[in-house]
DNA sequence: TATTAAAATGAGAATTATTATCAATTATGG
DNA sequence: CCATAATTGATAATAATTCTCATTTTAATA
């Protein structure tokens, strides 16, 4: 359900440090930028404001990465790839998988309204700097 | 990293109570069953226990639904789908997607090494039930 | 079988992430 | 400007999970 929103502060500064942010940050990190602009503002806030933008589909909510969740600004259909080593999370481009709900609706008697994939394993950068 | 794992009859039970069960319990859930075979079992055992198993890959560890882990028996290459009504976790085959690593490597510079795909939406029996 | 080191346990404290409470402040439409 | 609903900050509360540590159990071996 949508929620109706009326204008504050505290919510633009949260979306404009979310859009900076190309990474896929935590509530947690997330904080911690935004106490620079904003040094009152309550974790209380932070986290009402997330729930309330991702309830909105204005951004969205990443379970399954680690122990917290984590938000990201691109709401494009896209997956995710977490780097077991530096802990860093990509985007990855939703075509690997074209045909993955209909395929699964066909197969199942589910209505699928969400999907999420995460892979992880090893990135680039972590794979060149050895030592694995 | 595979740990090496002695005998202890609290394993043996959590393991056992874990393939008795179809669904993909929650360790809170677990406890309780567990419970009713062990009432001594400490929740620590059986957080430690899952654990350890998870990493040995013996269950599997579902993140993503909802707050909590859930726990598999299942350790068969496959996807999952909760029922955004009921809640309950169903298997979907892994076949919806056989080219998805492949594919996602050859996009990708990313060796990947695991993935999970978690589906949401509405279960035939609660979309039957209708009043949504 | 007695010895011993490593592994496992139970109980509860501690931690982490997140949500709830509530009085005070701010935004919005008339 | 006023009334109402939305929002905030501070902090308490909750939920899930992990940590600590003294005690017990397992497994290998002398």
């Amino acid at each position: 359900m949508v929620i109706s929103m009326n204008y504050s502060k505290q919510r633009e500064i949260i979306f404009d440090t979310l859009q900076e942010n190309v990474v896929h940050p935590t509530a947690e990190y997330l904080y911690t930028k935004i106490k620079e602009k904003d040094p009152k503002i309550s974790l209380a806030t932070l986290y009402r404001n997330l729930n309330q933008l991702a309830e909105n589909g204005i951004i969205k909510k990443i379970d399954g990465l680690e122990n917290s969740s984590h938000f990201d600004h691109n709401t494009h259909e896209h997956y995710h790839f977490i780097c077991k080593k530096c802990k860093r999370v990509f985007d990855i481009d939703a075509d690997v998988a074209p045909e993955l709900i209909r395929k699964t609706e066909e197969l199942t008697d589910f209505v699928i309204e969400n999907h999420d994939i995460v892979f992880s394993g090893i990135c680039k950068d972590c794979r060149q700097t050895g030592s694995n």
